[in-house]
Formats: structure tokens, C-alpha cells, sequence
DNA sequence: TTTT
DNA sequence: TTTT
């Protein structure tokens, strides 16, 4: 019904941009957001909360955003649940960003994400070796499935 | 830095009411919370998300909550890694709620818990079986390690 | 940079339905908000606050909500200046929402307003009688610039 | 019943610093908050959006913000009425905040403000002179009212 | 009344 | 697996 999470905090790493099979751009990468016990001093906690970034705002985070950059995310949060190597099922919560904001830097470069131009469909995407993690994306949210003819698992960017 | 997350949905089965070793109340529930992808049609998707909350509110919820009922869900993501009986870290993502509104039923009972009265520290508190869940709370954010001597993982309530 | 906004309260009153001169539908209702003061018991404080919802959402807002419905809204808040009839500058404060969910009644009518069909310009759209009301929308942020071509004070709904 | 407000921003001038007459601090400001016209280009508007932040926090805003500061503010949308001069109701909209965050400085100091140290009642109170601004806050919600005899309109730091 |  |  309703399914909101705004966050700060610093990214773990340079954003990993990806492509799914029918050219949409896909950008992930790991927020730390610091906790703060209220009352009780001294200590410092830490959430690393998993953000994912489509389209034309994944390429401009992509571009933008670097390791240790501050950031604000606004968007979903999202339970993703797959099979692993050994057919377990494995939950994987993530924030599917809406905007981001870039907090840093100076005035006016790629301040904000929101409604911007670009979206030209990518050629020569690259195909990076599959990782050890989860298969992110089976299902791309943004594909226009008519066109989409060939998708098998070997080729998610994942 | 800032963690905000904020929720609309259906409880997937009764709360679940527990007490740490310290006697802190700790309830947990999944929240189903249906998705709307814009523009497409006719797609129902469900994220499904486990909720936290302690003290008063823990004991209101595990009052006033059943399965089916439609909740309102204000507070913040967190992200616990623990190691599972293969000796795997596994990462569980939870909301820790700050405050639980109920929004179905009639005008006054319990339609809100936030700032309640409650409060008894518990007697007679249930011994739940250890279910195959993860181990959720090793560290009590309430508790008053002054007094709590004895904390042994075969206390943990779950 | 970032504004973000979520409500559940009741209307106060049925939501009203206007046009702008390029056609464009417009909603608005007030919500009444319940606060809590936390700590001290008793005391029950409302918050009366101006919701504007635009084009088919404003159109399925105005058939689906009435008076004294429970409603949810994520939005914005917004901060409008204008001269009132004595000539002072007057602010006026609203939330401009991106989605209302309906949280009262059965299951699937009307029950959220993202992302759905509708959307005819609507013909023979009432003019109503000129209120005392603040001007509300001088600005349409949806017209198509290019084919407005007469606006005149007189011919705004509000 | 929900009253959530997440916002970032800049100072449009140094925070002010009062007190009530049972000694609570509150601090105000005004933070600009711009808007992104989602698909149209060049346009830049901007909302300045009142804040109130109480007690302790209020302290450490005066303390470590100024005009042109970048924050992120988390609170709730409070409408407040009152009378003018001209015996005429006047509402205002303010967000009094539960946190607020410094998002332009160095690393540590005061980088938060959420439960902090802090806290003595201040003698030696700044008395303004009184502006032509609302006189803000007749209920001070953290007053002790049996300590607190007699509250005149003219002992009102606004 | 307004900030970069 | 993690950021300042």
C-alpha cells in the first residue's frame, strides 16, 4: 500500500552499473548509514543498506557518485527472494531509489538525479563476469517485454 | 545518518510477543505490503517485511494485532548479520518500529500506540521453543547491562 | 533538494474537484491529523492540513473519498505566496500529493490511485462560485504552455 | 494519526535562539528547499519552509548552523492558529523537528543533534525585542504547567 | 524577508 | 565485504 524510506549516508564503494538484456541501465551500490543510540553514548552503529538505481538515474549515479561520497535515497524498500547455488532460498532486502541526492560536493555538477535528460539506450554494454551474488534482476521492471525475445540466465549481468 | 522508513500493510500472521533476558518486551510481525507497478497492468507484487518493535508498544501490538489486520508502520531499516547453524553469515533486514498505528478496526481502541500508558515489567513471561529463525537479538538496545548478569544464547527468546 | 511528506488522517470534508483553464484536474481536501503528545495523557490535538492532488488521481480522489474517510498521503510540502484582496502578501501552506491510498473501506474499489487508467479531458467541467478562498493555482504545472493561450484571473476556478 | 516530513536544505539565515518562560529552549529557521520540475528544464523553485526545533536540539542548532548551512530535518508538519493585531486568524505551517543533521561540515563536530548531552536550563535569557512575527508558541509542550504560574503574553519570546 |  |  504505501512504502517509503528516505536515507543518508556514505557509499561503501564506487556504484557498480549494470545492464539487463533489453538495455535497461541498472546501478547498485552500498550505503553506510550511521545509527545513533539515543541516551547512551559513545557507541557507533552502522547499517549498510543495498540501493538499487534504474535508468537514466543509474547512469548518473554511475558517473557522479563515488566511494565515501554523502548521499540522500529516496525510494522503496524491496524484499527480492531467490534460489542460491545450493537451492536455498535466500532473501535479499534492498532500497529501489526514486531520486538520489549527491550531498558532497559543489554547487551545481550532478547535485541532483531527479528528471534529468540522457536515457539513450546503450550500446557495447559491458559483460562483466558473473559474481558470486545474488542474480539481482530476473525481472526488469522497465523492459517492454514484446521486444525482449531472448532472456536466459546466462546472460543477467548478475 | 538518517534512516526513515515508513509502511502501510497487512500483518502476515500474529504478532510474535518475546522478552530478553533483561525483561525488555520485543514483538515481531511480517508486514505484507502490496506494490503497484505504474503503468503496467494487473500486476499484484508483494513485498514481505519483518517488523520490530520493543517495550510498551511490543506489549500494545501483541494486544491489539492480529493476522489480516491493516497497520501503519513508522520507524527505521536495519540490517543484522549473525551466523546461522552452518556457521554462514546471513544478513536479516528488519524495520524497527517507532511507532505502529492500527487503521482498521472501530475509532478508539487502540488505534494508536505511541506514548501509551503499560509498562509492567512482566512476570510468568513465555518460554516460546527456539524456532529455526534467526537468533534475532543478542544485543538488547534497552537493556541495563549493569544488572543483567547472566546472558546465555540458551536464554535468547528465539 | 529533498521534500518528502506522509499523512494519515481523515477529510474534513468531501475533496473538490476543479480544472485549470488548459483542463487540467485538480483535487483538494483537508486532512485532519491526530497528534499525540507523548508523556502527557489526555490531550487530544489536531492538525487541519491542505492536501492538492492533480490530474486522474485528482479525478479518482473526487469520485472514491468523502467526509470523515481515512486516508494516507505521500507527497510534498509546498509553500505558496499570494496577494490577498487587501493586497498583502499571504503564505499558504499544502501538501501536493504523489499517491493517496483509501484506508477505510473493502478491498479492491478505489483501495490506491497510482499509476491508473482514466485521464479524459473532461468536458462541461463545473465553475464554480469564486470562494474566499486563496487563489490557489495561477501556475498550472501541467499545462502545455504552448496551446494556453488566454488565462485571465477570472477564468480561474479558484 | 501519521505525521512524518523529511526535508533538506539550506538556512536562509542564522537560526534563532529563544526561550519560553518555563526556561525551554526553541530554535527556529527557515530552510530553502528546491524544487526539481520533473520534465520541464531550466525552472527553479523553491519552498522556504519554516522549522522549530526544541530543548536540547535547539541548542546545538544555534550553536553550530548559519545562514547558507546545508540540513537535513526530520519531523512533523504542525498548522498553527493564532490572531493578529488586526484580531484576524492567521495559520501558520511550520515543521518542528525530531532531528536534525549537519550535511556540510567536517566530520565530527556536530554532525548530529539526536540525544545529546546538554540540557542546563539557561539562565540570563536573551529578551528580544518583540518582532511582527506570530507570537509562535503560547503552548509550550514540554512545560511542567505546575511550575509554571504566570504565563503573560507580554513574557512571550516571540 | 529568503539559501547554493 | 564495507563509509567519514
Amino acid at each position: 500500500m504505501l512504502n517509503r524510506v528516505i536515507l543518508i549516508g556514505r557509499l561503501t564503494a564506487d556504484p557498480e552499473l549494470r545492464y539487463t538484456n533489453s538495455g535497461t541501465a541498472v546501478a547498485s551500490f552500498t550505503l553506510a548509514v550511521d545509527r545513533m543510540r539515543s541516551g547512551q553514548t559513545g557507541e557507533r552503529q552502522t547499517d549498510f543498506i543495498n540501493i538499487v538505481v534504474w535508468q537514466k538515474q543509474a547512469e548518473i549515479v554511475a558517473q557522479y557518485l563515488q566511494k565515501g561520497r554523502l548521499a540522500a535515497v529516496d525510494g522503496r524498500l524491496q524484499i527480492r527472494t531467490y534460489d542460491n547455488r545450493e537451492g536455498q532460498k535466500v532473501r535479499v532486502a534492498e532500497v529501489v531509489a526514486e531520486t538520489v541526492r549527491f550531498l558532497d560536493r559543489g554547487s551545481d555538477t550532478g547535485q541532483s538525479t531527479a528528471g534529468f535528460g540522457g536515457g539513450t539506450t546503450p550500446m557495447n554494454r559491458p559483460r562483466p563476469d558473473r559474481s558470486s551474488a545474488p542474480p539481482l534482476y530476473e525481472d526488469d521492471p522497465f523492459a517492454d517485454d514484446s521486444q525482449t525475445i531472448d532472456i536466459s540466465e546466462d546472460d543477467l549481468p548478475f
